[in-house]
RNA sequence: GCGAGGGUUGCCAAGCCAGGUCAAAGGCGCUGGAUUCAGGGUCCAGUCGCGCAGGCGUUCGAGGGUUCAAAUCCCUUCCCUCGCACCA
C-alpha cells in the first residue's frame, strides 16, 4: 500500500494536470468565474491563498458537475504604488531593503533591477503564477496578461471611448488636498495627521472696510441677517491683498490658500490684527457693524476674520457675553433670526444658559454647536420679515443672493485641522484643473446600475445594501492620474488612465487574451473590439478569421456567471464595474455580470494580516511546510469564504493529519469484501445526504459547511458503521463504492491527495473531471436511520447510567414501551396544539382507566417529543417502527459492547419498578 | 459622525433568518486511559456545577419584554471590527 506523501502526489498531479484546465468553446455549457486579479507588488502570503482557492474549489466543483469552467488570471500592474518602491529602493531606503530582501526573499541580483517599477510587477507576477500553481489553482494560463501589455492598453481605449461617448468622462475642476512641496495631490495614506479630513465648501461673506473686503467664511450663509460684529485676532498679522483685482484683508495662511484655489493673490502690505479692532465693516444685508477682538480667531481657518451671530452660535454669544461682562461692548444685543421648535427667543443664549456653560473652553461646546446647528437646519423658519423660509431653503438662496450680487466666492477648507503630509508640511485645498472624471453622480447612470443590481446575485446576501447604498452614494471619480503605470488617457497623452478605472471589464478581455495576442498592437482600432464584443461589423477589419473566433470565444464566455472580490472592494471596483458594464455593454443586457461573491480579511494568530508590519506568513511558505491541500483544507474550512478567517499553524497541523486519516481510512476501506449487513443500508441511507448536502452548501459557496458535511459526516457515520459491524468482519465489498464517493466529494479541496486516490481506486481519468456524485433517493432508508438513532441513543443512555452508578454490571433489561403509550406518543406529536392535547387524551376512556399513569405517561412524552429532533418524529409517526425488532436483531452487538447478556423485553412484561418509565423511542434500561 | 458586520461554554467557532433536536456541532487546548507505549504518533473517554440511574440547576456581552417554551423574536444599553474616495 502506497505511503500518505502530500508531496508525492503534488508532483503526480501537477505532470497530469498539464493543459488540463483550459477550456476551449464547446457545446457543453459553461461556467465562467473569475476573482479580482493581483496588483503582484510583493511576496502572496495565505490571506491571498484564500482569495484565489476559494474560486478554486468553485471552478473544480463545476467542473465536475459536468460544466465547460473558465477561471482566468492577470495581473494588474497599473498604478503608483511599485513607482514608490522602486524611488525607495533606488535611495537603498532601509525599511524598504529588509521588506523585499528578508520577508518577501529576493535575491539581491534582483533585487538590484528594481529600480525599475515594471521589473518589480514582472518578477512578483511570475512568483504568483509559481505559487498559485503549487497551490493546485485549475486556471487556464494561457489567457494570462498584464495591464501595461499594448494590446490591453488598445483594449482599455477602446472601452474608454464608450465611457467618452455616453457622455460619462468630463473634464472639470475639483478641489483635492495638495501638498505644495511634493507638488501633487495628497491621498488619506500619504497623510501624517487628519486622514480623516474633509472638504468643506465655505461662502465668503464680503464685508466692505474702507477700499477694501474683508471676507468671513461661513457655512450659514442666511444668518448674515444677525450679524452683530466680526471677530479678529488681535495677536495675528493680517495683510492686505490684491485679489482678484480687489483688495482684501485676510490672514497670511489664507493669502497663500486662495492663491490655490483659482484667485490671483498679490500681497501688498501686513496689517497688524489690533489695528482692526474697533473699526466698522458692513454688508447690504446687514449694515454696519464692529470689529471686535477675539483670540479663539485662528488665522489658519479659512480667512482668518470671522462674522458674529450671537444669537445662534453659541461661541459667538459666549464671546460676546465675555466681554460683555468686562464691561465692554454693552450696546451689543443678539439678533435673533430664526425661530425654531425647542429653543427660545435666542436659541444659542438659550442653550448655552440651560447647559450651564461657563466659558468658550467648555468642552461641551462642540456638541452644542452642533445640535442647535442641526436643529436650525432641519426645523428652523427665518423670521417673516427675511422671508419666513425654511433655513435649507434659504440657506442656499442667500449664498447664491450674495455670490451673484455681494461679492461672496467660495473657499474650500478643511473640517478638521491640522492635515499634515508625510513630507511633514501642511496640507491645503487645491483646486485642480484639467482634471478628468467618470461622472458617477449621473442619477441616470446610477439607475441603469440599481436596474441590473437587482437582477444580480450577490452572495452573501447581506452585502445588497451595500451595494445599494454605494451606488447612490458615489460621487464624480477622478479618473487620470499624473504619475504611475498604466495607459494614456486619450484625450490628453500627459496623464493615465487610473487604476481602478482601467480594470473594470476586462473580464471581457479574458475570453480573447490568448488569441488577440497573435495580432499586431496598431491594427486593434475600436471598430475590431466593436466587432469582438458587441457585433458590430464594419468594412476593412484586420484578420477577420482571427476576430471571428474571438468573437465566438466571447459569446460562449460571457457575461461572467460569478466574480470573487474581497468586501472592501464594494465601495469602489466591484460597483465600478458594473457601472462600466452597463455603459460598454448598453442594451446588451445578456452581457452584464450574472453575480458576485465577497469576502471576508485574513488574520494570522488572531491579529490583521499586514505585509508592512511583517505580520505575514508567505503561502509559499505555508504550502512547503504543510502541503498544498493541507492549507487549501484549512483555509476552506475554518470559515466560510465571507467571514474572517484566523490562521495559526497548530489548527493547520491538525488539519494534515485529518487529510492523513481520510487517506487511510479510503485505502483501508477501499478493498474490504464482506458481505453487506443492515448497517450498510443505513451507511449507504446517510450517504446519500452528505452528498445532498455537501452538493447544497458548495452550490451556495459554503466551503466550510461543505466540508463539515463532506469530510466530518462521513468520517463519523464510517466510525459508527466499524463499531456496529461483526467481530470478523472489516467491512461489506459496497465500501468500494463509498470509497468513491467520498473522494469525489473532496476532490475540489483537496485535490492532490484525491487525484491520487482516484488512481488507486481505479478511477477513470482524473478525478478533476470525474463526475460529480448525485444523492440517489432509491438508498435513502428512513426505516434504517431510525433504527440506528434509537440504538445510538440507548448505548448512549446505558453508557451514562454505568458511568454514574459505577458498579459492574452483570446484565442489562431493556423494558420496551408498551404500545398505550405509543398510541399516545402518536397523538401528541400530530397533535396541533401540544398544550391541550393532554386533555384530549384523556377523554378517551381507556386512557382514563389507566388514570394518573396515563397523565403522567401523556406529559413525560410531550417532554420527550419536543426533545427529539424533527427527523425523528416526522418519520416515526408516519410509519411505526419495531422497537422489539430493531433489539433483538442489535443483542449481538449490545453484549459485545457491554460484555454482558442483554434481555429485550415488553415493560407490560416486567416487574422491574424501573420499567414503568419506558417511553417510545427511549425504552427503561434496568442494569443489574 | 455615517454605513455595514459582530459579541456563544478555556480558546477558535457552529447554531440565530424558519423559538422546543441546545448544556449547545466541530476543532484546538487540557485531563485520564489504551496501544510490546519514547514525555512523540495513533485511538478511546472526559472537559459549567451537582447527582451511585439516563436527571436536576445555572449559562450564550448587559438589562428588560413577548411566549407554555428564547442563544434564537422585540426594545434599551455597552463593547469590538471593517468601509467612507482620488488608494490597490
Amino acid at each position: 500500500m502506497s505511503e500518505f506523501d502530500l508531496r508525492k502526489f503534488e508532483e503526480e498531479a501537477h505532470e497530469r494536470w498539464t493543459h488540463a484546465f483550459e477550456p476551449d468553446p464547446s457545446d457543453t455549457e459553461k461556467f465562467y468565474l473569475n476573482v479580482a486579479f493581483p496588483y503582484p507588488s510583493g511576496a502572496m502570503h495565505v490571506g491571498h491563498g484564500r482569495t484565489y482557492i476559494v474560486p478554486d474549489v468553485v471552478a473544480r466543483f463545476w467542473r465536475m458537475k459536468g460544466k465547460q469552467v473558465l477561471f482566468p488570471m492577470a495581473f494588474h500592474v497599473t498604478g503608483a504604488p511599485v513607482v514608490g518602491i522602486s524611488k525607495r529602493i533606488a535611495r537603498q531606503d532601509e525599511k524598504t531593503i529588509r521588506l523585499y530582501r528578508d520577508l518577501y526573499r529576493v535575491p539581491q541580483n534582483v533585487l538590484d533591477s528594481f529600480t525599475d517599477p515594471l521589473t518589480i510587477v514582472r518578477h512578483f507576477a511570475a512568483e504568483y503564477q509559481r505559487v498559485m500553481t503549487d497551490c493546485g489553482l485549475s486556471i487556464d494560463w494561457r489567457r494570462r496578461f498584464i495591464t501595461v501589455d499594448p494590446t490591453y492598453s488598445r483594449f482599455i481605449e477602446w472601452q474608454w471611448k464608450h465611457l467618452y461617448e455616453a457622455g460619462h468622462v468630463i473634464k472639470g475642476a475639483h478641489p483635492v488636498r495638495y501638498c505644495t512641496v511634493d507638488d501633487n495631490p495628497v491621498g488619506d495614506h500619504d497623510l501624517l495627521e487628519g486622514d480623516k479630513a474633509e472638504v468643506i465648501r465655505f461662502t465668503m461673506v464680503m464685508f466692505r472696510y474702507g477700499d477694501a473686503f474683508i471676507p468671513t467664511a461661513t457655512l450659514r450663509p442666511e444668518t448674515i441677517h444677525g450679524v452683530t460684529n466680526l471677530w479678529a485676532n488681535p495677536n495675528v498679522t493680517y495683510v492686505r491683498a490684491i485679489v482678484d483685482g480687489k483688495a482684501w484683508i485676510v490672514s497670511k495662511e489664507a493669502a497663500e490658500k486662495l492663491a490655490l484655489q483659482d484667485h490671483s493673490v498679490e500681497i501688498k502690505e501686513e496689517v497688524p490684527g489690533k489695528s482692526l479692532i474697533d473699526k466698522n465693516v458692513s454688508h447690504p444685508l446687514c449694515g454696519e457693524v464692529p470689529i471686535l477682538p477675539a483670540d479663539f480667531v485662528d488665522p489658519d481657518m479659512a480667512s482668518g476674520l470671522v462674522m458674529s451671530v450671537p444669537a445662534h452660535a453659541p461661541f459667538d454669544y459666549i464671546a460676546l457675553r465675555d466681554l460683555q461682562q468686562a464691561g465692554k461692548y454693552t450696546t451689543i444685543k443678539p439678533i435673533p433670526l430664526i425661530t425654531v421648535e425647542g429653543y427660545g427667543e435666542i436659541p444659542a443664549q438659550d442653550a448655552v444658559e440651560k447647559a450651564g456653560i461657563r466659558n468658550q473652553m467648555d468642552s461641551r461646546m462642540d456638541t452644542l454647536t452642533q445640535e442647535i446647528y442641526s436643529a436650525e437646519f432641519s426645523k428652523g423658519k427665518l423670521f417673516a420679515k427675511y422671508g419666513g423660509k425654511p433655513v435649507r431653503v434659504a440657506r442656499d438662496e442667500v449664498a447664491v443672493l450674495m455670490t451673484e450680487k455681494y461679492d461672496s466666492v467660495v473657499m474650500y477648507e478643511f473640517d478638521v485641522r491640522p492635515v499634515v503630509c508625510r513630507c511633514g508640511n501642511r496640507v491645503k485645498v487645491k483646486i485642480l484643473h484639467d482634471q478628468w472624471f467618470l461622472k458617477y453622480s449621473d442619477p441616470e447612470w446610477k439607475q441603469q446600475v440599481s436596474d441590473h443590481l437587482k437582477d444580480m446575485a450577490l452572495v452573501p446576501p447581506e452585502v445588497r445594501v451595500e451595494f445599494d447604498r454605494t451606488v447612490g452614494w458615489l460621487k464624480d471619480w477622478a479618473c487620470t492620474r499624473r504619475v504611475g503605470l498604466g495607459t494614456r488617457f486619450p484625450w490628453d497623452k500627459t496623464q493615465l488612465i487610473e487604476p481602478l478605472s482601467d480594470s473594470t471589464v476586462y473580464m471581457a478581455y479574458y475570453t480573447i487574451a490568448h488569441k488577440i495576442r497573435d495580432i499586431d498592437p496598431k491594427l486593434l482600432t475600436p471598430e475590431v473590439f466593436d466587432y469582438i464584443f458587441l457585433g458590430k461589423k464594419s468594412d476593412e477589419l484586420p484578420e477577420k478569421k482571427k476576430l471571428d473566433a474571438m468573437r465566438q470565444e466571447f459569446l460562449y464566455w460571457y457575461p461572467y456567471d460569478f466574480r470573487f472580490s474581497a468586501k472592501d472592494l464594494i465601495s469602489n471596483h466591484l460597483t465600478f464595474q458594473l457601472f462600466h458594464h452597463v455603459t460598454v455593454f448598453e442594451r446588451q443586457n445578456d452581457k452584464l455580470p450574472k453575480g458576485m461573491v465577497v469576502f471576508g480579511m485574513g488574520l494570522l494568530n488572531g491579529a490583521k494580516m499586514s505585509s508592512s508590519k511583517g505580520n505575514v506568513f508567505l503561502l509559499e511558505d505555508a504550502v512547503k511546510e504543510f502541503g498544498a491541500d493541507t492549507v487549501r483544507m484549512f483555509l476552506m474550512g475554518s470559515a466560510e469564504p465571507w467571514q474572517d478567517f484566523d490562521w495559526r499553524n497548530e489548527l493547520v497541523l491538525s488539519t494534515r493529519k485529518q487529510i492523513e486519516r481520510f487517506y487511510n481510512n479510503v485505502m483501508e476501506t477501499k478493498d474490504a469484501s464482506g458481505e453487506p449487513h443492515d448497517i450498510d443500508r443505513w451507511l449507504a441511507s446517510r450517504l446519500q445526504a452528505h452528498i445532498a448536502r455537501t452538493t447544497t452548501a458548495l452550490d451556495n459557496f459554503q466551503t466550510r459547511q461543505a466540508l463539515q458535511e463532506a469530510y466530518f459526516g462521513i468520517e463519523s457515520d464510517l466510525k459508527w458503521y466499524r463499531r456496529r459491524l461483526p467481530e470478523d468482519c472489516d467491512g461489506s465489498r459496497e465500501l468500494h463504492a463509498l470509497c468513491s464517493v467520498w473522494v469525489r466529494l473532496l476532490a475540489p479541496f483537496i485535490p492532490f491527495t484525491t487525484e491520487h486516490l482516484w488512481k488507486e481506486l481505479a478511477g477513470e481519468g482524473l478525478v478533476s473531471f470525474a463526475p460529480w456524485p448525485v444523492a440517489n433517493p432509491k438508498l435513502v432508508n428512513a426505516k434504517a436511520e431510525l433504527a440506528e438513532e434509537l440504538l445510538a441513543r440507548t448505548v448512549e443512555d446505558i453508557e451514562s447510567i454505568l458511568k454514574l452508578i459505577q458498579l459492574k454490571p452483570k446484565a442489562i433489561t431493556i423494558a420496551l414501551a408498551p404500545d398505550w403509550k405509543e398510541e399516545i406518543f402518536r397523538t401528541v406529536a400530530s397533535a396541533a396544539d401540544k398544550n391541550t392535547v393532554v386533555k384530549e387524551i384523556m377523554k378517551d376512556p381507556a386512557m382514563r382507566k389507566r388514570g394518573k399513569a396515563a397523565t403522567d405517561a401523556a406529559r413525560q412524552i410531550t417532554t420527550l417529543i419536543h426533545r427529539l429532533p424533527p427527523h425523528v418524529i416526522e418519520p416515526l409517526v408516519r410509519e411505526p417502527i419495531s422497537e422489539q425488532d430493531i433489539f433483538e436483531t442489535a443483542k449481538t452487538f449490545l453484549e459485545q459492547e457491554f460484555g454482558v447478556p442483554v434481555h429485550i423485553t415488553g415493560a407490560g412484561e416486567s416487574d422491574l419498578a424501573k420499567a414503568a418509565t419506558a417511553l417510545p423511542f427511549k425504552p427503561a434500561i434496568i442494569i443489574e
